[in-house]
DNA sequence: CTGTTAGCGCATTCAA
DNA sequence: TTGAATGCGCTAACAG
C-alpha cells in the first residue's frame, strides 16, 4: 500500500557526468552521438549510463531541441478496419524512424476534433496525418493549419497549402461498379456512402452518377445515402429499403462496419443473393471473401494508405518541403467479381 | 518552397504576460486556475492569451510538474480487432481524462518491444497498459518494471508487484466449449491457440485438458497447436490437420484472424461444417454470425477489456495505488451456440 | 491578491 | 578535445 509508484528519483545528465568525472556537456556529446569525444572518455561515460540505468528525458530534450520527435494520427473510429490498417502502418514507419505515435480518436464529432487537435498542438507534435470529421469545417481548418507543423490529409482535401494528401481513387472504383451492376440490367442500385461533406462521400456519388450519366440514365436521387441521410444503421437503411414498393435491386456498401448489417436485413428479409438482389462490398476482407456466395468487392489496400501517409509525413519532417509533384498519392481501387452479381428478375 | 513548415516563434507565457501587463507567475496561475486571481487581471490575461493564441508548451510544463500526462498502449498488433478495440476504449477514456495515448506495436518482437519500453521510459510517461509479447521474457519484465510508472496488463501475467491485471477466463469458456463437442460425441478435436509462453495460450490449453479429465479422456497432443508448434497461419495448418489420416472432427479456432483461414482451409477441402466437422470461433463478429451455418463462438467485450485497463490506470494514476483486493479484474467469455457444431458422423 | 525568483534536464555556444 | 555557462518555457515557493 505505498501510493502512486515511488517515483524514485533518476538520474539525469549531471549524475552521470559526476559519476564518469567529466562535464556534463561531454555526456550529451556521447549521448547523442556526436564525433569530438576520445574513446577512452567515451567508454567511461558509457559505462556510468548503464551504471546508473540513465535514460535522458525527452522533454528536456525537446525544450532545447524544439522538436518532439512525436507525430499523432487522428481518426475518426480507431477500431475500424481501415483506420486499424492505417494507424497499424503508421506506428511502424515512424517508431522505424525513431517517432512516437500519439493517437487521437474523434468518435467523428468536430467538437472532439477541435479539441484534440488544440491538444496537439500544445504537445507540440512534429507532425500529423489526419482523416478528419468534416474537412470543409472552418474551425477545424483552422485548427489544422494553427499546427504549425507538417499535416498529411488521408482520403480528406483540406485547402492547406504545404499539406501532403493520400487518396485513393473511389470516384473510379464507383464507377466500374455501377457501370457492371447497370450493364447487368440494374437501375435502382442503392448506394450507402460516407458523409457528404468529405472527400470519400462526393467522390463515390460523383462515380456513382457518372456511370448513369454515361448511359443517358436518370438517378434516382431516393437510393443514395450519405450518412447523414441515412438516419441508422446499414441494417436499419436496408431494412426501409427493402420495404419500399419498388425496392432496388442492388446494393453497394459504404465501408467494412457496413456490410455486415445490409447483409443482415437481407437475411431477415429472405432476400437471395444474387438472384433477389446484388450486392457490392466496399472494401474486401474475410467477410464478403466467405461468404457463400462470395460478395463482390471493392479492394483498397488500408495498410498501403497508412504507409504512403507515413512515408509523406516522413519527408516532410526529415527534409525539406514535399515537392509540390509528390505532394500527393492516388491509390487506386481494385473491383473484385465475385458472385454476388446477377441480372435483375425483372426489368424495371 | 519554404523549407519544412516555418516554425514561427510562438508566444511563451512571457509574451502573454507583457501583453496582459501583468507578471508572469500570474499568468500560469489563470491557466492553471489557481483560485487567487482577481476577475479583472483574469480577464485581462485570457484576452491576451487569445489575442497571441498562446498554447502552454507542455514539454516545459513536464519539466516543472515532473509529469507528462501521457499514457502508452503496447500490443502485438494494432490491426487485430481485439486490440484495435481496446485501444479505442482506453483511448476515449484517456482523452477525457485529459491524458495523451502513445501507441506502440510490438509485431510480437520481443527485440522491438524492449526497445518500444524503453523510449516509453525517456518519455516519462505517466502510466502504461501493456499486451506484452512474451510475459515470461526476463528482459521485457525488467524494461516494464524500471519504468518505474503504474501498469496495467491485459490478458497477461507478470510478477510486477503494483501492476493492475485485466484477464478474460479463458480456461472456463475453452473448457466449456471443449466440453460440448465431447458430449456431442467428438474426440478428436483441433485447439488452434496463442503462443503457450502467454496466460491466454495456457488457459485456453489449461481449459481444454479439463474438459477432457473430467470425462476421463485422453488429450491426443497432436491435436494442440499453440502458435510456435503452429509453423503457419491458421489456414496451413487446417490444410495439414485435413490431411491426416485421423482427421479431427472438430476445430476451436485460435482468434479473430485465425477463423477466415480455418474456414478457406475447410472449403478447399471440399469440408462442409457441421456434418463434416464443427467449429467453434473464438471471438464473435460479422464472421461468424453471418456464415452459413453461422457458427459457434466464445464472445467476449473486447472494448470492456479495454475500458477496465483504463479505469484501472486512471486511479492508480490519479489517486493512490490500487487496492490489492481491486489491482485485478476477470471478465467473463460466453460460449454462443450456433449451427455450425453437430454430433460427428462416425464415433472414433 | 500579485510580482519575483529559482530551477526542472538538457543541448549548445564559447573559451580554454 | 573538453569544460563552463546560458536559457529553452514553465510552476511553485516565497516576498511583498
Amino acid at each position: 500500500m505505498n501510493g502512486p509508484i515511488r517515483k524514485q528519483a533518476r538520474p539525469t545528465i549531471r549524475d552521470v557526468a559526476e559519476l564518469a568525472e567529466v562535464a556534463l556537456g561531454t555526456v550529451s556529446r556521447v549521448i547523442n552521438g556526436h564525433a569530438n569525444v576520445g574513446a577512452d572518455v567515451q567508454a567511461k561515460v558509457r559505462r556510468a549510463i548503464s551504471e546508473l540505468g540513465y535514460q535522458p528525458n525527452s522533454a528536456a530534450q525537446s525544450m532545447r531541441t524544439q522538436a518532439t520527435r512525436m507525430v499523432a494520427c487522428v481518426v475518426p473510429d480507431i477500431q475500424n478496419p481501415l483506420y486499424a490498417a492505417v494507424l497499424g502502418a503508421a506506428e511502424a514507419a515512424f517508431s522505424e524512424a525513431g517517432y512516437a505515435l500519439l493517437v487521437a480518436g474523434t468518435a467523428w464529432s468536430t467538437e472532439r476534433e477541435l479539441s484534440l487537435v488544440e491538444t496537439l498542438g500544445r504537445r507540440r507534435v512534429d507532425g500529423v496525418i489526419a482523416v478528419t470529421t468534416d474537412e470543409r469545417n472552418p474551425a477545424l481548418q483552422a485548427a489544422y493549419a494553427a499546427l504549425q507543423a507538417p499535416l498529411v490529409l488521408v482520403e480528406r482535401e483540406m485547402p492547406i497549402p504545404l499539406a501532403g494528401i493520400v487518396v485513393t481513387d473511389q470516384a473510379r472504383s464507383l464507377r466500374d461498379a455501377t457501370a457492371m451492376l447497370l450493364d447487368l440490367g440494374h437501375r435502382r442500385i442503392a448506394l450507402m456512402a460516407p458523409p457528404i461533406h468529405n472527400r470519400s462521400g462526393r467522390e463515390r456519388i460523383t462515380g456513382y452518377r457518372a456511370a448513369f450519366a454515361e448511359r443517358g440514365l436518370a438517378v434516382n436521387e431516393r437510393l443514395l445515402f450519405d450518412e447523414a441521410a441515412a438516419a441508422g444503421t446499414a441494417q436499419q437503411v436496408t431494412r426501409a429499403l427493402l420495404a419500399r414498393r419498388q425496392a432496388p435491386t442492388a446494393i453497394i456498401t459504404a465501408g467494412d462496419r457496413s456490410l455486415g448489417g445490409v447483409l443482415r436485413a437481407l437475411r431477415e428479409a429472405g432476400r437471395r443473393i444474387p438472384q433477389d438482389i446484388s450486392v457490392v462490398s466496399w472494401g474486401d476482407g474475410d467477410l464478403p471473401q466467405l461468404m457463400d456466395p462470395p460478395i463482390t468487392a471493392i479492394r483498397y489496400d488500408a495498410g498501403e494508405i497508412g504507409a504512403q501517409a507515413a512515408r509523406l509525413l516522413l519527408t516532410a519532417l526529415e527534409g525539406g518541403a514535399l515537392a509540390p509533384g509528390s505532394r500527393r498519392r492516388l491509390l487506386m481501387a481494385e473491383l473484385v467479381m465475385r458472385g454476388s452479381c446477377a441480372a435483375p428478375l425483372t426489368s424495371s
